[in-house]
DNA sequence: ATAACAATTGAATAATTGTTCAAATGTTGT
DNA sequence: ACAACATTTGAACAATTATTCAATTGTTAT
């Protein structure tokens, strides 16, 4: 007999602690979706298809909090700054919240 | 062509924003691992079983919190209060950090 | 060089979360 | 009724996170 799932370690769930409150913004969880929908965005873009009302020095702060945490990465492209996520796995978050129950 | 991915409102996104909040903590998260892995416990033998050094008081508090977010129900028997998972989906959450790439 | 545009920065403040501790509540057995 | 145990509560304080705004940086075109 053994035990299928996996378990966090100590130091991980200090790690996905962190990650999970970085994303724990419905303006931040936004932007992932809107990532995954359509790619990768400038700041003035998302500001302008996002839901919620959010100036663009806010939205500069949202993403560069989740650019220093890996979750995305910026390419300068002239005068814009095009964001997109380092990693797709932090799209199967969304659809974890998508099927949870409690949502 | 139809796009098959759901995105959620601007009112689950702060639903989903509000739970993600509630277990960003590493000692929440390994509370849920805990209750995966082991079913309902009380809250001195969960303070027993985490890695993390955690009073009594602090768990409670802990654990209260999530009971208060819909995560967690509690069932007094005699002196103890077993607590376990209202809706197994929370788990799903836990593998996806499991899997996520940035972890 | 200057103007217009896109985004970032940092400081100030507001709001929320986390932690600790002592006191209180409820339960069981004597 | 009393003591021992399990848990909760609430207040005080510490720490972190969110928001706003004005100033700054960098880019492009005239």
């Amino acid at each position: 007999m053994s035990t299928k799932t996996k378990t966090l370690s100590e130091d991980k769930l200090i790690i996905a602690a962190r990650l999970l409150k970085v994303v724990a913004h419905p303006v931040k969880l936004e932007i992932l979706q809107l990532l995954r929908d359509e790619g990768m965005m400038d700041v003035s873009s998302l500001c302008e298809k996002i839901s919620f009302e959010c100036e663009i020095s806010m939205m500069s702060h949202h993403l560069s909090k989740m650019r220093d945490n890996g979750i995305l990465y910026s390419d300068k492209r002239g005068k814009q700054v095009f964001y997109s996520v380092t990693d797709s796995s932090i799209f199967k978050l969304l659809d974890c919240l998508e099927q949870c129950e409690l949502i």
